[in-house]
DNA sequence: GAAATTCCCGAAATCCCTTTCGGGAAGCTA
DNA sequence: TAGCTTCCCGAAAGGGATTTCGGGAATTTC
């Protein structure tokens, strides 16, 4: 165990007695700031090193009005899509000298009343607050002494600034690559219709099955992100509808599902029934067979987009207002096109 | 876009002023210590609801001598282990005031030196360590002025305090079930055998055979921790041996792809062949068919401990050291017992 | 050798809050 | 009314680092 009895950090004037130096002249030295002698400050710097001093964070942000602090608020942890958001955001960060805050707020509005309340006591230079859903959420107000962005769940206030994935591209990306690959009796298959994410895609696949021509076969079927539903529903699809020659799925986890139940009722993948998911849970996506076709939305990329915001935003730059829908990409793999 | 613009945070002397009173009873009443009359404290109180007063948490730390912080240094935060720790952490942290700040070090250990310094410039109360792999890393020295608690990967300098789950147990464990069940003839299915993991969970699984008079049918076979892996090794296990009545997998990817593979072949789970997998990773555990049992590492109670540790050691309490092996648990679903 | 620069360094204020201690005003007793 | 207690409140120190500004010493110039 680490004893730190006794063993207090060492304080700036610590260095500045050792090295026989006024606290000032340390200060400038260390600091490279101001006119110090070459020799003093190698002494003092000598002084440091040998005390491993390293300067209290607390009492330089007192002074300097920012704590090179910034704060996550996240609504629930265990979302899988929290991570890769919390990764971006952490990395842009990270590097800009800048250490974050992690929040969860567990879903809980109070517990996230509490923990802004921190942040805010805290005096973090900014905040960003990422959501489990794109669907929006509401504000935490404007009357934020500091910059805020919400993240992946936009705010229902239209004067915050908030980043979400683009899922009607996602859509549409999905079905313009069925199509290019020949495939004109389109099946769709997602999760919670409550969610924004699952009308938002089918808005995009139909607009661009609309501009060829065609519509979704049968109804688009509701009901739950998992694997189980997308085995039930890709059975009951495949059976009303045999004729059909690709399925798009609202998630990864339902591809899975409607490819075992493929492969269970015969059909192959991908030369008699084209499968794409979304999300590109590579964990899904690149264990199953044939490797799943899907669309990834940039999520790390978004809490770098996120951060650099906030940094603008500290930076007294204009950041701007309203949702702004970040562009998803399409990783093609094996479900949907055969490999020679 | 929230402006920040003028708005600075209001600070005690406002409040002060506000509520004509000095500074001292402002500070006193608003923290309820001190004789305030019950009228100056309700104007006070007043005064600080109507500029929104949160007190400078910095400005506080700085007299107290501890921060109420605590940093997290994780080495990959796309470890699928790391989520559930830092979750039991930031809830343990999160209900006691303190507030967690996050650091990946992406596996590289410049970068973790980077961080540590920094965690240490903020004054830091404690410090959780958490590796992705149960094999020991490097410690950070014993000469942190603060309290260290490494999570899920040890310690290699027995004088620093490690949590671990218990993977022998585990293994044991897992074993024990399907002794239970009546299975006798089982394989090992593992990843990669440089992991402590791997070992340990199969010296466990050993141990409990040996109990019985028994061992693993052919060799452990060992690769990697995917569901391609599992797939092949399981086809090969059921060709070499096809007596085998139980497979003991080192991880649910490997578990499910096992699974595939019974079916492929023809076999029945769990009633010709009983399937355990390692991790309870739910996402694929509670998908399959049938549903995986798993041993599941508790690994949120181990962020818990950890934070409680640093807590401990914060109010001064002996935390102890050497890596302490915290306890796993079974969770029995279809793969191992048919549901009637 | 006296005056004018140049060059370094240090005293002190500042950031915001907490805490100690002392003193002023009121109320009470004799 | 004098003296004592009680009750509140305020002045000031302190915590660690930064920055401004002024002054002392060394150096240069005439």
């Amino acid at each position: 165990m680490p004893s730190d009895s006794g063993a207090r950090a060492a304080t700036l004037s610590d260095v500045a007695r050792e090295a026989a130096v006024s606290i000032a002249t340390a200060s400038k030295a260390i600091n490279g700031r101001g006119d110090v002698a070459p020799a003093t400050r190698a002494r003092v710097l000598a002084a440091a090193d040998a005390l491993s001093f390293t300067p209290n964070a607390m009492a330089r942000g007192l002074l300097a009005g920012r704590t090179g602090t910034v704060g996550l608020l996240t609504s629930d942890l265990e979302g899988r899509f929290m991570i890769p958001i919390l990764m971006g955001a952490e990395d842009a960060f990270g590097a800009g000298q800048v250490n974050v805050f992690l929040c969860d707020a567990r879903g809980d509005a109070i517990r996230e009343q509490y923990h802004l309340k921190a942040l805010l006591s805290r005096r973090v230079d900014g905040i960003i607050v990422v959501g489990r859903q794109t669907d929006p959420r509401p504000s935490l107000g404007q009357d934020i002494p500091v910059p805020v962005v919400y993240a992946y769940a936009p705010s229902d206030d239209p004067r915050d600034l908030s980043l979400t994935p683009d899922n009607y591209s996602g859509g549409r990306l999905a079905i313009e690559h069925l199509l290019a690959c020949g495939r004109t009796r389109i099946a769709h298959i997602s999760g919670d219709p409550a969610y924004a994410a699952a009308q938002d895609r089918l808005a995009g696949a139909r607009a661009a099955l609309g501009a060829a021509g065609l519509d979704i076969v049968g109804e688009p079927m509701f009901s739950e992100w998992s694997e189980h539903w997308g085995r039930d529903a890709a059975a009951m699809v495949l059976e009303r509808h045999p004729d059909v020659d690709a399925i798009f799925c609202g998630s990864d986890q339902i591809a899975r599902g409607a490819l075992d139940s493929a492969r269970d009722l015969g059909r192959r993948v991908p030369d008699d029934l084209a499968i794409i998911g979304y999300d590109n849970w590579e964990i899904l996506s690149t264990n199953s067979r044939p490797q799943l076709t899907s669309i990834d939305a940039n999520l790390k990329q978004l809490g770098r987009q996120a951060a650099q915001r906030v940094f603008d935003a500290i930076d007294g730059i204009d950041i701007g207002d309203g949702n702004h829908h970040l562009p998803v990409r399409l990783v093609i793999r094996g479900s949907t096109i055969s490999r020679r």
